[in-house]
DNA sequence: ATACTCCCTGGAGCCCCCTCCAAGTCAAGT
DNA sequence: ACTTGACTTGGAGGGGGCTCCAGGGAGTAT
C-alpha cells in the first residue's frame, strides 16, 4: 500500500504517517526499489495501534519508547508491560479528570434546561 | 485570598492563573488598592471550574467563548447550554476514544502476563 | 532606610505535535 | 522526449497552552 492510501484507510495525513516513522513510533517501512514506501499489514498495524493510542493521549515519547523496545527483541518484554502498565494508569486518571468533567457538565446543562423551561411557562 | 494561596490551593501556578485571566477565560478578578489580585469566592468558583474543564481536555477557546457569554448577561443562557452540549458531546467522544485505548492496553498487557507465566512456570 | 518578599505587566520563550515547503527522484502516459 | 503526478528528504513554520523573565511597585521586618 501506498502512504496515500494508508492515510486514507486510517484517517492520518501522509505528514503525520511520515512523522510518526521519523520519530520511531512506527517501526521502518518497507520500500520498493524507488525508495518509496510500501505498507505491508505489520506496518499498518503499527500505523493502527499509534493512532489509537494517540488518539487517547499518549504522548509520542511513551510511544517512541515502546516501539524501541519492540525493535530491540524478546528480552525486553517485561520493560514494555511495565510501560504499558504505567501508561494504562495514566489513561485511567485521564478518564477520571473527564468523568468529572462530564457530571459538572451534565449538571450545569440541566440548570439551562430548567432556566429555559421555566421561561418557557 | 492572594494569587499564592489560590495557586496552592488549585494546584495551577500563578502564572497559569494570570494568563487565564489574562486570555478571559476567567473574568477579571478583583484588586486590592495596590492593584493585586484579591481572589473572592466567585473568582475561585472560577479558577476551579476551569481548571476541572482544563483538566479534561476542553479547549480554552471554548472556555474564552463561554465565559464572554456568560458576562454578557442572561440572554446568552441559550448560548451557553448550546456551547456546554457541544463540550459535552466532544467529550464523550474523546472519553470513547479512551475506553477502546484501554481495552487495547489492557488485552496487550494481558498478553504479557501470560507470556511472563509461561516463562516462569 | 534598607532589605526582603510578594506582587504587577508585557513580551519572549518553550514544549509538543504536527504541518508545510523546497528541491529533487521516479513511473506512467502521450 | 517530455509532462504529470505522486513520492522522497531535511528543515522550517505554526498553533495551543503554558512558563519564564525583566523591570518595576508595595507592604512588612529589622
Amino acid at each position: 500500500m501506498t502512504i496515500k492510501e494508508v492515510s486514507e484507510k486510517y484517517g492520518l495525513t501522509p505528514d503525520t504517517l511520515r512523522y510518526y516513522e521519523r520519530v520511531g513510533i512506527i517501526p521502518p517501512v518497507p520500500r520498493k526499489k524507488s525508495g518509496v514506501r510500501d505498507y505491508d499489514e505489520a506496518a499498518c498495524g503499527w500505523v493502527e495501534l499509534m493512532k489509537c493510542m494517540r488518539s487517547a493521549g499518549v504522548r509520542i515519547e511513551a510511544l517512541i519508547e515502546y516501539s524501541s523496545l519492540f525493535q530491540q527483541g524478546d528480552e525486553t518484554a517485561e520493560a514494555r508491560k511495565e510501560l504499558l502498565m504505567e501508561q494504562r494508569r495514566q489513561l485511567m486518571e485521564r478518564m477520571e479528570d473527564m468523568r468529572r468533567s462530564l457530571d459538572r457538565l451534565n449538571r450545569k446543562i440541566e440548570r439551562y434546561e430548567r432556566l429555559t423551561g421555566k421561561a418557557e411557562s
